[in-house]
DNA sequence: CGTTAAGCGAGACGGTACGTCTTGTCTTAGT
DNA sequence: ACTAAGACAAGACGTACCGTCTCGCTTAACG
């Protein structure tokens, strides 16, 4: 699926352009792509993302300027595929089924396995960093935040949407309950604390979202 | 003895920093100050926050640069006064009770009506476009992110949490139940999908987040 | 001669703008304009002219800003009464008759004297900043420059022209020559060595000057 | 000697400072070059050097601030390039030989006819006000008045050396003479009246001083 | 298997905005 | 009323990047 939506991009075999010469990727240098991926992660993490520039981009990656602008459009485009990259790799080492939700039959169970994943990987500068500044570029280019939200998020929603259209189907959650809404209790509370700091996360939180999401605030 | 500790003039007591000079605010120019929150918000509403410079502001409130940075240390701050300031003129203009949720006794009526002119006046241009801004510059700059969940969401969210108290004590939530977690089941879907366009924003949605959060997933 | 021009320059009763407020000169702090000339002069030699700033000279005279702009119109202006203050100074320090080229009789002689101290003095960097810069500024702005050579120079060319007025009645320059022409083989070619690094100055220098004034390049 | 030290400054392939780059000059772009000259040399005569400013110049030759910069030190860099290219301009124009001293066998009258040259170029603003400009910048940085020195004058100084040393051959002029020093009696005043204001320039006025150095001022 | 056209590194270019500095005016207290 | 202090509008400074545009030089694809 995510593999899709990438190729979906990146290939333009019809040249809709007749302006752009429409670079000849066959000739593309791998070399200088994988280069440049590193260098803007590394440059994020190391800088923060405004600090970040295509000059010190190109300039670490020991890459022409030119070879960035004729692949990327722009500063959040180098680094939405960078890190794309990132998560494709890190999928490919971890080999097996690496973004799968467990169904062991414990619906509350596996999502807290999951989540709790999830605070791990929040913490982890590596990912956050790219994270909150494609998030941040997102929030104010409509474009790249409809394609963040395509590519970097709607694979992992829908595994929760999918888990959750188990559930139902196992009886375990109310069959009139719309998984594409249900599953932001889990997710969106967690996304607001990280992104906005409006509270701390820990496993505990996530436990009791799960909890209170479940079983609803109301007295029964 | 006198002379000898008069001769010391370079004794600054408080002076935490002696860098900057701290500049007088009591001889600040009201009329600057006014000018250049009016300049930042038409800019960015206009413009869009990247667009929006600091040069910008200054031409279009017919002020000097130095008195943006005088006042303020970056773009982002001047937008978050703006901002505040804005909404303090709403509420005053807006006259007795602005930003109070209402208690009928129904818990799930009341936050209904919350939430929809919350829909509303995510909505509003006037409104989005400099919160969008503050909260993407709030993602890649955390004191400026604490900064806004401190101003501009706290308020806000505490209102919630005694909302929440209220009703359990009416019994109409769980006693057990942490409202400061709680209230994140009613904004934080609506953050996310308004941020990062990851859904569609409507009352019915709202009314049904409200819905699924007090009764739960789970049958029952 | 000079006292003239001075006062030419700092009084002006008949107050000829009427948008101006004419300041009154007899409320004047004493104590400030000495300060202000101390603080330009020391600046200039510290700092150089360019990077002597009027808001410098006030804050190390402890003056604001004001008090400059009131009594001055100009940078270059604050400096050539420091300067001319600085001489009238120097002057009554040493008392008796300061610049006058004495007549022995023998104007070789006296002339290579007055050079020589005149050499001495291009050297002393207390004189030789402040006078660069007045020379500097006075090339480009017209007014100023007539005004240094009327003030600085003028006195002392007229006391070359003198000193010659009376060698061609004692029959030691031929009397159709004209003083005002025959000076500038003095003073000229040392100036322009000094000003303008075109040749290095010294004793031995003048005096050839002097030699090769009096007596022509063509043989006798 | 003129040549060595020229190229003595413009020939630096140690390369000292490690701190800059050192622009590849075989890009430079000429259309470039051209426009910031003029553009130089039409500001600071329509507006006075002061007012001239590296933007304003950077704005009238549609060139980016930027390309001054890599190429010059500073505004006076830039206009003495800029008059060096001007005079080497009008010489190609000129055609022959443009900067020579005759040799017509009487040496009074070779200088003569220099020097009333000379005074019409004084008058020209072309020229004038960039040559006032750079003696004044010069005046206050040493280096720049050197480079001036070395650059503008010192080939037509030594022109002059040579034309003298003609005439010593020539018995025109006595053998004990230096003709670096009596040079100085015709160039000198005439360079102090027209920078200084000391008194006022006309062809009569440059015959006397032949006539007054060749013969001398005391009686024979 | 050599030609040739592309991508490539490098970096100069015309620009825009930055954040700082200084100018000359104006305002506020203090004496 | 003049002063010390300093905020203000204005605008130049020199720097950093932007995105575009050549330059030669590899280097892969096709003839």
């Amino acid at each position: 699926m995510v593999q899709k939506s990438t190729q979906q991009h990146q290939s333009r075999p019809p040249a809709p352009s007749p302006t752009k010469p429409a670079p000849n990727s066959t000739r593309r240098s791998e070399r200088s792509r994988r280069a440049i991926y590193e260098a803007a992660l590394e440059l994020v993490v190391e800088l923060g993302y405004p600090k970040t520039t295509i000059e010190g981009i190109a300039a670490r990656a020991g890459v022409g300027k030119q070879t960035i602008y004729r692949w990327w459009s722009s500063k959040a485009d180098v680094l939405l595929e960078a890190f794309l990259d990132l998560f494709a790799q890190a999928s490919r080492e971890a080999g097996a089924e690496p973004y799968v939700i467990p169904d062991t039959g414990d619906l509350a169970a596996d999502i807290k396995t999951v989540l709790r994943a999830t605070v791990d990987q929040l913490k982890d500068p590596r990912y956050a960093a790219p994270s909150r500044a494609l998030a941040a570029e997102g929030l104010v280019d409509e474009a790249l935040g409809r394609r963040c939200a395509a590519t970097l998020m709607e694979p992992s929603l829908q595994l929760y949407a999918d888990r959750l259209h188990a559930a139902q189907e196992a009886g375990e959650v109310r069959p009139d309950i719309d998984p594409r809404i249900a599953l932001e209790f889990f997710v969106s509370p967690l996304a607001q604390r990280w992104l906005q700091y409006t509270g701390p996360i820990s496993y505990e939180y996530v436990d009791t979202l799960v909890d209170y999401a479940l079983h609803g605030l109301a007295p029964r």
